[in-house]
DNA sequence: AACACAAGATTGGATATCAATCAATGCATT
DNA sequence: AATGCATTGATTGATATCCAATCTTGTGTT
């Protein structure tokens, strides 16, 4: 459809829902234009687009940065995403056929037998696309894609927290909600919507200070290699479930990586290295 | 904050919810980049905000257009306002203050005065912005930003459409939906939301085929000269109240106006000149 | 140590240029 | 006359280069 920035828009979000650009890293023009090998303008245009989705935020004079939202802003994009699908759950218990219903339920069933396989990866992405299909279902693409962005900003809020979730809860929660939903009981299954956003946001801790534990363009490189499918190397859902060892990821990079963050003039050696160990990688859903 | 193409997306912007720039208008970027006085730089980017919010479709190689919703996309916008709407409904009645209730409360007045006054226009203005203030009160800028668009996109639908309405039941609504919500009859006054909306939609009957009256350099005129307000000079609201005579509109800027309408290869005599008439430029509420 | 000033770097934007693509025109053919 | 085809023109997508404004940084002075 379009062309070249579009693309690169494309990357970028990816890289930014995959936490690999983490919040407060700056995305100069100069530097993009030479990963991505295009003229800095296709690069602005890139970023207008990311900024439009709340993705990033460009500072007059000063260039674009991974959008660092505050805790308000956190807690306003989870509840328009629970208004979004309380709304949608209201449409559907009205509207939705049995082929719907079968979809939901497959879903869940698809997800709870990767969870069963130990296969947490599958199962986080499975548990994020629940929300997705149960939006598809709507029928309404308009609301698609607004579900979508929010769902977009949630994800890239994961990478300013630590969280402390429990995982077996929250995955009930999408069959009980089916369940409830089939069942006509719409007012419990809005409740359990609501609650199940607000576990999630109960368990977000925010350390606001971020640390890069690559550049740009070490974060940008899988992606661009031709053809390759950026699905199986490019994601580096590293859970670190149950075990909180030292996590490997601050290590493996070395410490010479350069730290492309914004941060304001604060001493920063009185945030440790150590504050960069994330308990929890893993996508609620 | 932003640059040029900020302001010129917002100029453009408001160009097209004022019904200046219809839909299927091509966008032109040498034309606008003159119009404007900027590089043709500056233009794509302001045009690229507008693609982004909805206003605007970007077709590669052959240009920009002002959108064209489709019927089915008309009718998602407003499921989508709806469903908004509805949840903040539910959020008000739950957390809003007095000070709230009667914010909501003096706005109707305010609107009630407007009619009695026979001031059509202000009206206008404030049966559109009552919904604005009513998102508002939720607190919740993400949620402000997504109903904004929303809203955009439904008066750009405005001039797509034929419309028949019944002023006098919609401007009851916004006040009959503050009385429930205080009440606590949240169901009903959903229900009264979902009415509402459903009545401006049923009232459509989309005539596909717009024609621009003037260029974008008329379109757009009234907007650029310096430090003029264009909230006095540029709103052409011309509402054409019970008397359904010949629109003026469509004359008084002549009919040697060029056709700057993107239409597909059907013979442009079919549609004949009178099929521009619009029985109603009135903002529905 | 605090402040002021100068140098460097980055962004925002303008201009000129080029290739690719689409639309329209005109011409030739049936 | 109508249809089909090729050329022409116009517009977009994108690049390179250049310049002004502004921010950051580093240095020097008090």
């Amino acid at each position: 459809m379009s062309g070249r920035s579009q693309s690169i828009a494309d990357t970028l979000t990816r890289a930014i829902i995959d936490h690999r650009l983490v919040p407060g890293c700056k995305l100069g023009e100069r530097e993009l234009a030479e990963i991505f090998d295009v003229s800095r303008i296709v690069v602005r245009q890139a970023l207008i687009r990311l900024a439009d989705d709340g993705l990033a935020q460009i500072e007059r004079n000063r260039g674009a940065f991974v959008a660092k939202p505050s805790m308000q802003e956190a807690m306003e994009i989870y509840d328009a995403l629970t208004l979004v699908e309380q709304g949608v759950a209201a449409q559907l218990s009205d509207r939705l056929g049995p082929a719907g219903w079968a979809e939901l339920r497959h879903h869940v069933e698809r997800q709870r037998q990767a969870v069963a396989a130990g296969n947490d990866a599958l199962a986080d992405v499975l548990g994020q696309e629940f929300h997705t299909v149960f939006v598809r279902l709507s029928r309404n693409k308009v609301m698609q894609e607004i579900h979508a962005q929010l769902v977009r900003r949630t994800t890239l809020l994961r990478s300013l927290i630590t969280a402390d979730f429990d995982y077996c809860n929250l995955l009930d929660d999408h069959s009980r909600v089916v369940d409830l939903l089939e069942k006509g009981r719409l007012k419990q299954a809005m409740d359990l919507i609501d609650t199940h956003h607000r576990t999630v946001v109960r368990g977000y801790i925010m350390n606001r200070e971020v640390f890069p534990e690559m550049t740009p363009a070490e974060a940008l490189a899988p992606y661009l290699d031709g053809t390759a499918d950026a699905a199986t190397t490019a994601v580096p859902l590293r859970r670190m479930a149950k075990s909180p060892g030292n996590g490997d990821a601050a290590t493996h990079l070395g410490a010479a990586a350069h730290l492309h963050v914004h941060l304001p003039k604060t001493d920063p050696a009185s945030t440790s290295r150590a504050s960069t160990k994330k308990t929890n990688r893993g996508l609620p859903s």
